[in-house]
DNA sequence: GATTAAATCTAGTACACACTAGAAAAGTCA
DNA sequence: TGACTTTTCTAGTGTGTACTAGATTTAATC
């Protein structure tokens, strides 16, 4: 019993590492199972098929997002302003999807890439993750913090598209961190690039 | 000679359209051949490989969205202000890869899922096309119109990011089109969301 | 219309992939 | 230790892929 969920978490964990930089289709059972020194037919013990155990990641990867940004907006005090809000809500999304673990990068690197049925499969948990973000504007927008002449569905979309397409060309080993990033596109995207009477936050790099 | 061409420009097409919906895994020689009523091997009287085809098909891609940038910016009137450069390049940007033809869009969709030779035959052609930004936004700063205290090369990349991502959720049948897109992002990314005093442009939809 | 060149097809090769069946090994516990 | 279960391996199958060789057809030229 101990020893099969062992070698199940190293599975689990070779793959999210294998989608999170390789991508989908470069993701093969074999290479999986040499990542943790198998055979790539001892793997169809522990899952039944390549898009079990995809499918399986990729679960746990939004699960882990979700909880991040979860956490942290729980962790603001209750008289937070919704612009504090948001900002706390990308900084978590940036940390989890660039500085977190192989799970969120697997499930922002293989989009766009997956087969119909595990594309079909998420549909619903992207869902789940967008709500967290629409309650946010709306909040914002609702309490006068935010411009309410945009479309909301679309800002939400840039907000995210903007941290999701980050993992293309985001290193972790340069000076800009996880949470650089988060810091810039809030200010981006709340602020302004534009010269405004906003206090300048010291996020230069 | 004159059947050759056409023939060639029909395959460069079907690659292109199936590079932009499909990816590039799900776009085989055979799906592409069967597309234009050929039999697969055909192909390669026209091409050597497919990763030669999709190269060239990207290498377009590449060529019409810094043409559309490059245009769009040299309609512009002589005293300018490098904002509303900003914007129209960020418009023109969204229009090529959201609203133009299948060969920006197959750029985009399949960035990240190339095989590495691809990736590296074209990183010259990103490059070349982020120096057009990075242009923009240093004439923006350097004017005094936009703030000087973020990472030029991170903002850059959000911009980009953004309108890129925006080809995984973009629906050219919904009432939202490409260039609103662009708008939404320059509003954002530029005079930002939260309340100022911007004058409320009339983009909401 | 015959001759040559261009373009396409038929028929295949080789390889990588996901996956299977059954033998072998490793672990568990009396 | 020995019986039993769990786990892994060996050795395959079938399928889809990019790609090749050579025959065959279609188009252009004289």
């Amino acid at each position: 019993m101990k020893k099969s969920d062992r070698t199940r978490q190293d599975i689990l964990d070779a793959t999210a590492s294998s989608l999170a930089t390789a991508g989908y289709t470069a993701t093969t059972v074999k290479s999986i199972a040499e990542t943790i020194g198998m055979q790539d037919a001892s793997i169809y013990y522990h899952f039944s098929s390549k898009d079990e155990l995809v499918g399986e990641v990729l679960d746990i990867g939004t699960a882990r997002a979700v909880t991040a940004v979860d956490q942290a907006l729980a962790e603001l005090q209750d008289d937070h302003d919704p612009t504090e809000a948001l900002r706390v809500a990308i900084i978590a999304h940036a940390e989890a999807v660039l500085g977190g673990g192989d799970y969120p990068r697997a499930n922002v690197r293989t989009f766009g890439q997956l087969p119909p049925d595990l594309t079909h499969r998420h549909r619903q948990g992207h869902r789940n993750y967008g709500q967290i973000w629409t309650r946010l504007i709306d909040d914002g927008v609702e309490s006068g913090a935010l411009r309410g002449d945009l479309n909301r569905s679309v800002a939400r979309l840039i907000i995210i598209g903007a941290l999701c397409w980050a993992i293309e060309w985001f290193d972790a080993g340069e000076e800009v961190s996880a949470a650089d990033v988060g810091e810039h596109v809030f200010q981006m995207v709340v602020n302004g690039l534009s010269i405004g009477e906003h206090e300048s936050p010291a996020v230069s790099v």
